[in-house]
RNA sequence: GGAAGAAUGGCAGAGUGGUUGAAUGCGACGGUCUUGAAAACCGUUUUGGGGGCAACUCCAACGGGGGUUCGAAUCCCUCUUCUUCCGCCA
């Protein structure tokens, strides 16, 4: 969500958000129901005064003036009423178009229109050369038995998975190690649950307007009990702290939280149907940050956050590079998104495992999270970040991919051998 | 799942129809005193919005929404959340 007041003082700027965003959002018609709703907003308050001065009147009038005062402000009241019941249906309007006002990407943001024209920035590492036909996920996991489809789809159905013996293991080993990494950065872990009310998921903004029908493809929807699952604890995180008035000294508040995620995939049909890459239920660390208004303070934190995706590729020798999201790609709640892909030899590219988000204040609008300045007592809207730690069974991928060896065993990177019960590699041909 | 109670400012906590945006205490901030600190004393201390160059002024908000009333923190309905008791349970 964007400030009204913002909207009004920077309108080519919004329109132009509203175009490289490739959003429908009819500006014209939310600044002519806000001047609209103004002018009723002021009308109607020009009777409230009347009514609260004569409230404070009649209790010490005479019983003639109290009764010609009483009539009054009956008038005035039903002025209101007649004025307020005008204004509903615009209000309505307004809140849905103000809604669907994506945040402004930042001006260095590569103008485009989907995910072919992100940008690279940065590329880590040199692509795994192997001196043997390398296996792609499937056949490892297949030779190794470290992955039930079959079974597993009887019971819970397409897109799901269980991971089994020591590729289990490594899932809980990545996590322990990312959180472990998270922490000595001071973090603070949180264990997140799933389920959420679908305000969360609005206060998050990942979708635009406020139609709860917008989500259908993403969300896991629990009607009986009117709560969704949630796709990351982003939104858990992000809702956490709402109607808040923090001091400036607690910021930042930096957050690594842990949690399954659930996504629908409805829109994604036909796309990776087949392996670990595109799943409807799997764990992810993710990292929150909470700081200062101020985008500069953003920037930091959202190098720190890629650089903790990158760190872990570079720690568990898999290639890696970074992506610049276009303006049509990175999202309609976010002012600034890098990507971090990593080397999956099988597919002989780059596939995503990480997103990083600057968002601005507009979650922080949206949850009215806020915070006192020290220099001046003014109160001002949160920024907030967020970012993949490692997300799981895709990281495994690239990692078993990027890590395995002819016999179809997969080294253990060094830095993750403390947190495997030390042993050098998993699986291979017995 | 059943029963009862509760939700007020940063926190605690008064307030059950009329100058109550809200007593009091704590905390925080500013000041007096002090070499400094503490104590004591004095003062300040919610947010959003409208109008005004400004001093300032008006409106809204006591968990959310709706209603009754000339007037609601206070009465009614509804939703949400929390607490306690019973039941169930990893």
């Amino acid at each position: 969500m964007l400030d009204i007041k913002f909207i009004r003082e920077n309108v080519d700027i919004v329109k132009n958000a509203i175009k490289v965003k490739g959003v429908s959002c009819d500006l014209d018609a939310l600044l002519k129901l806000d001047e609209k709703i103004i002018a009723n907003k002021t009308e109607v308050q020009g009777y409230q005064e009347k009514v609260n001065a004569l409230s404070k009147q009649i209790p010490v009038a005479s019983d003639d003036d109290k009764k010609k005062m009483v009539e009054e402000s009956k008038n005035y009241g039903d002025k209101i009423k007649a004025l307020e019941k005008e204004i509903e249906p615009d209000l309505k309007k307004y809140n849905a178009l103000l809604m669907s006002v994506p945040q402004i990407p930042d001006p260095s943001v590569p103008v485009g229109a989907d995910d072919s024209e992100n940008v690279v920035i940065k590329t880590n590492g040199e692509i795994t050369k192997f001196d043997f036909q390398p296996r792609d996920q499937m056949e490892l996991t297949e030779l190794n038995d470290w992955v039930d489809f079959d079974h597993i789809a009887k019971v819970s159905g397409a897109r799901i998975y269980a991971l089994k013996g020591e590729l289990a293991r490594l899932e809980v080993a990545l996590h322990m190690y990312v959180l472990d990494k998270l922490a000595k950065k001071g973090f603070r872990q949180i264990s997140c649950p799933s389920l959420c009310k679908i305000d969360a998921l609005f206060q998050a903004g990942h979708f635009v307007g406020d139609d709860p029908s917008v989500m259908d493809n993403d969300v896991y929807k629990i009607e009986k009990d009117e709560l969704c699952l949630a796709g990351t604890s982003e939104i858990i995180i992000n809702a956490l702290h709402q109607g808040e008035i923090l001091n400036e000294d607690d910021l930042p508040v930096l957050y690594a939280g842990y949690s399954p995620c659930f996504r629908r995939e409805a829109g994604a049909a036909g796309k990776d149907t087949r392996g670990l890459v595109r799943v409807h239920q799997f764990m992810k660390v993710e990292e929150f940050v909470i700081c200062k208004n101020d985008i500069e303070e953003s920037k930091k934190w959202h190098q720190v956050l890629q650089n903790s995706m990158e760190e872990l590729c570079a720690d568990m020798n898999i290639p890696c590079h970074v992506l610049e999201a276009c303006t049509g790609d990175m999202g309609f709640n976010k002012i600034y998104m890098t990507d971090v892909e990593a080397w999956v030899p099988s597919q002989n590219k780059y596939r995503e495992v990480s997103s990083t988000s600057t968002i601005g204040d507009f979650q922080a609008r949206r949850t009215k999270l806020r915070y006192r300045e020290n220099a001046t007592g003014k109160v001002q809207y949160c920024h907030t970040l967020n970012s993949t730690g490692v997300a799981t069974p895709r990281f495994l991928v690239a990692f078993i991919e990027n890590n395995q060896n002819a016999d179809g065993s997969v080294n253990i990177p060094e830095k993750l051998r403390p947190y495997m019960g030390g042993v050098e590699k998993i699986g291979g041909k017995k």
